[in-house]
DNA sequence: GACTACTTATAAG
DNA sequence: TATTATAAATAGT
C-alpha cells in the first residue's frame, strides 16, 4: 500500500513476507478493536502463522466465550436452514453437495471468465442454466427411485401370484381328504416362481 | 478516517453506527483475507454485531477446523461429546456451507447495477428464500417417496414369509400321502398373514 | 523500530 | 448506492 502496488500473491522472499505479517497482523487487530468500540461488535480473530503461531484477539470476554457462541450460532443456523425439521447431517451433506455441484457447474461451464465482470443478462441466462441443471439431477434421482418402485411393485406381484397359488394348492389337497382326487406330483409353478423371486 | 479523525468510542446514531460497520466489516475481512494470502497465515474472524447476527471469515478450509486447531494449541479441553463421526460431518457441513457461500458471493456480486425494481439484497433475498423452497419440497418428496419403498419393502417381506409357509404347508400335506400323520385342519397362519397383507 | 511516499480505507455528504 | 476529501495503513528504506 506504498511505494508500489502489492501483487496479491504469497510474498516468496522469507524476510520481507515475516516483516509484511508482523505490520499487516497489528493493522488487523487494530481495526478489529476498532470495529468493536465504534459499532458495538464482538469480533474475534484467530491467526496462525506460517510456522503455525497462534495469534488471538477477543475484543469482549474470552475467546472460548466467543466460540462458543459461534458454535450455537452456527447450529441454530444449520435448523433454521432445514426448516425445523432436524434433518440427518449426512443427508444434509448430499444435499449440499448437489448444491455445489450445480453452482460449480453453472459457473465453470456456461462462463469461462470471471463471474465479476457477468452482466445481468449473463446472470439470467446463468440461473436458467442451474434451474436446467436442477431440474435433471431431481429428474435422475426420481427415476432410480421410480424404478426402485417399479421392481418392488413387480416382486409383490410375484409373490402375491405365487401366495395365491400355494394357497390354492393348499384347499385342493385339503379337500383331497374328502373327495379323493387325481395324484398331484410335482409343483412347477410355486418353484417357478419362487426362482423368479430369489433372482431379485 | 476521512473527512475528519474519528472518535474511538462507540458511534451513538444508530445509522451511523451501522453504516459503520458495513463498511468497516467489508475492510476488516479484506484485510484478513489479504494478510491470508500474502503471508500464507491461516486467518479466522468471528464478528457478533449488537443485534447477535453472525459474521465470520475463515481464510483456509473452515471454521471448525481452525477452532479445533485453536483449542489444540491452547491446550483447551477438547469437545469430545460430540463423538468423532458428528464433528467430522459437521466440520464437513461448515466447509461446504462456506463454499456455497463463495459461489453464491460470486454470483450475487456483479449484481450492482441498479436494475428493475429490486436490489442485490431482496435479489439475494429471494434467491435464497427459493432454494430453501426448492430444498423443503424435494426432501418431502424425497420423504414420501422413501416410506413408499419402505412400505414395498414391508409388503415383500410378508409375501415372502406367507409364501414360505404356504410352501412348508404344501410339502407337509405332500408328506402325508408317504407317511399318514395327524388330521391338521384351518390354515390359521396363511389367513393372518393374508389380512395383513391385504390392510395395505 | 522509525521514516516517508505512496496506496488504501472510509466518513461525510 | 457512488463520490470524494481526507485519515490510516503500509512497502520499501
Amino acid at each position: 500500500m506504498a511505494r508500489g502496488k502489492v501483487q496479491m500473491k504469497r510474498i516468496e522472499n522469507t524476510v520481507h513476507r515475516q516483516v509484511t505479517f508482523c505490520k499487516r497482523r497489528a493493522g488487523l487487530l487494530k481495526k478489529a478493536k476498532e470495529l468493536s468500540v465504534l459499532c458495538d461488535a464482538d469480533v474475534g480473530i484467530i491467526i496462525f502463522s506460517t510456522k503455525g503461531k497462534l495469534y488471538e484477539l477477543a475484543t469482549k470476554g474470552n475467546m472460548q466465550g466467543l466460540i462458543e457462541r459461534y458454535m450455537k450460532s452456527t447450529r441454530a443456523v444449520q435448523i433454521e436452514d432445514t426448516g425445523g425439521r432436524l434433518t440427518l447431517e449426512s443427508e444434509e451433506i448430499t444435499s449440499l453437495k448437489e448444491e455445489i455441484q450445480l453452482l460449480q457447474k453453472g459457473l465453470g461451464y456456461t462462463f469461462g471468465g470471471g463471474v465479476e465482470t457477468m452482466s445481468l443478462d449473463e446472470l439470467h441466462a446463468l440461473e436458467k442454466h442451474l434451474e436446467v441443471c436442477i431440474c435433471h439431477i431431481r429428474s435422475i434421482k426420481m427415476q432410480i427411485m421410480f424404478e426402485e418402485i417399479e421392481v418392488l411393485k413387480n416382486k409383490e406381484g410375484i409373490l402375491k401370484a405365487a401366495n395365491e397359488y400355494l394357497h390354492g394348492k393348499i384347499q385342493e389337497q385339503n379337500g383331497m381328504f374328502d373327495l379323493p382326487s387325481p395324484m398331484i406330483t410335482g409343483f412347477p409353478y410355486p418353484l417357478t416362481i419362487q426362482n423368479e423371486i430369489f433372482q431379485f
